[in-house]
This record gives C-alpha cells, sequence and structure tokens, in this order.
DNA sequence: TCAGTATACGACCAATTGTGTCGGGATTAC
DNA sequence: GTAATCCCGACACAATTGGTCGTATACTGA
C-alpha cells in the first residue's frame, strides 16, 4: 500500500537517466531500457505518456529518442507520478465525489484529505536532479532541504 | 495510486467511530459495520486484524464487542496502517532486498527512501483523536499541529 | 527512394492485489 | 443451553497493474 507503481518507479529511473546524460542529444527507450533491464516496451509507453504531458521531448528516427523537456530542477517527481499515474488520493473514497456522500457522518475524509496534499507537497519538493545527484554513502549530512508543515 | 486500500480506510472508520463513543464499553463489528454501511464480516476481519496487532481489545459474548486499548490520542493512523496493509514502502523495488540490488547503478532508492520516511513521520503524527475532533467547516486557522522537514 | 531505426498507439493477456463471502469453531453472558 | 459475539482460514470475484504484440507512422542517411 501507499506505495509507486512501478511503471512510476521506471519513469523516475529513466529521468534521472537522462538527467544525469546533459550531453547526448536523445536517448532511445531501448537504450534507457537495456541500462536497467527493464522491459523496453513498457517502458517505450511510460516515455510516450511522459511526452504526450510535457515532461520530454521526443524525436522518431535514427538517433532519435527522447530528452528532457525542461531542466531536471524543473521537473518534480509529482510530476512524473501524476502523468503516470493519474491524479492520486490518499483517501480511497474520494473517488467520483460520489459513494462518501452517502455518509455524511463520516468525517474522515478532511483530515486525510491534508495529509495527500502534505505528500504531494513532498513529492513537488524533489525534482528529477535531486534524485540524480546521489551523494556518496556516508551521511553527507547537507542542510535541510525541503520544510513541510501539516496544519491539521 | 498512492493511495490507502479500503481496508485501511474502514480500519481507521471504525476507530474513530469507538474514539467518539467513549462511554460504552464495547461496540459490535456490526454496530460500526451497519453505521456506516461497511460490510460486516470484512469489518470484523479487520478488527480483528487490530486487536491482534495490539491497537484494540475484544470482548466475545453478549454485549461483547471492541474497544480502544489505548487513548485515542496514543493511537497513530500510521499503526492502523501498518497493523491492517502491512509495512509499506513507496519505492516498489524494495521488496525483498533481492530485485534492485542487481541494479546497482540505480541510485533511485535512496532519495525515495526520505520521502518514504517522511510521508510516514506525517501518519505518524496523526491520531485517531485527530480524525474524532471534526472541527465544524470554515477554516478555524488553528495553528500548525505537525511540522516535518524533509531532508535530502 | 529505400532500408533501417525509432516513436506512437491500441488491443490484448498474465500476474498480482484488493474486496468481499462463507462456514465452522471458540467464548462469554444470561 | 442458547444467543450473541469474536476468531480464523479458505475461497471466489473484481480491479489494478505489469507486460507483450502488432502495426502504423515519422525521421535519417546512404
Ligand atoms: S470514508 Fe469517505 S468520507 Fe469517510
Ligand atoms: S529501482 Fe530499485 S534501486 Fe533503482
Amino acid at each position: 500500500m501507499l506505495k509507486l507503481t512501478k511503471k512510476a518507479d521506471y519513469g523516475l529511473i529513466a529521468l534521472k537517466y537522462l538527467a544525469e546524460h546533459p550531453e547526448t542529444p536523445a536517448l532511445s527507450a531501448k537504450d534507457i531500457a537495456d541500462a536497467y533491464g527493464i522491459p523496453a516496451q513498457l517502458l517505450a509507453k511510460i516515455l510516450q505518456l511522459m511526452t504526450k504531458k510535457g515532461l520530454l521531448r521526443s524525436h522518431a528516427g535514427m538517433n532519435g529518442g527522447y530528452a528532457l523537456a525542461r531542466e531536471a530542477r524543473e521537473i518534480s517527481a509529482y510530476e512524473v507520478i501524476l502523468a503516470i499515474d493519474g491524479p492520486f488520493f490518499i483517501t480511497s473514497c474520494t473517488k467520483g465525489a460520489k459513494s462518501c456522500e452517502l455518509t455524511p457522518s463520516c468525517t474522515i475524509k478532511e483530515p486525510l484529505a491534508r495529509v495527500n496534499d502534505t505528500i504531494a507537497g513532498v513529492l513537488k519538493s524533489i525534482s528529477i536532479q535531486d534524485l540524480a545527484e546521489h551523494e556518496q554513502p556516508g551521511m553527507p549530512a547537507n542542510g535541510a532541504a525541503g520544510l513541510v508543515s501539516l496544519r491539521l
């Protein structure tokens, strides 16, 4: 539960990989898939999705492939997840604003919606570049990168 | 994606309901299920799970049922979710410490683990009592209840 | 112009997970 | 002893996710 789908995971990995290779004009889906042992065709579909959402730019033909549409710093993990898995809500009742309006006595939705927003905020504060910059192991103890306040 | 299962939702609802009725010594699974239109037998299993994890105390026999094992303030949403859905990891690769060790080049797991911890922290900061205390609508603008720092 | 490389897209199936039901057994109160 | 209640495993069904296939389309370079 509360876990990323593999697709979203693959998407993040692919973007991270692209962010790590800024010199190349484009990388094909197969290139990326091979680098990580990801099913190539599946990754292709994911990349296509992200292209449609404006996160990537694609180019067909020889030496074609995908490239980041924006700076790695300007693409958040939230956007990636949103593009691949669609809008997400932590509460299972918030589906069509239908099923749970039937039980007006249940007020659990409201506080959980705040949690949802908080998580979304955290995800928004993470950029692809953050993922790509892998500090060496050993806890470098760098400063706090983000601060998220949860208001009940 | 990234959503609570219905079971966890039901579990939270049930605990909230129990927290709202502190006067009664115990409420049966059926009582709670009827109050919200939740499948009774399913809820029963969920309550049993939470009992086994020490969140509830149960009592068989007539006028039996369930009661909170601790103060509502002392039970966090995190514990509930953990009890019902098991340990959760946002990263899909962190399953058996197996699949992703094969690709040591992928460093995406690390930063996402921090996100995971952050979310867990948020969930831990929410108690059943927080859910039960439904402020009236209208944004009461009360002070910040929790502050979670995300350190990349 | 033509062959090769690559994206684009839809349909489809397989695997997993989530949701809900059933049935029998054990406890407890009255 | 009977009715209410918890306990628990097995099962069936539904939804989601993961992955494949086939084909169409676009671009490149010789
Ligand atoms: S479960 Fe949807 S509002 Fe309570
Ligand atoms: S996907 Fe698991 S470490 Fe990268």
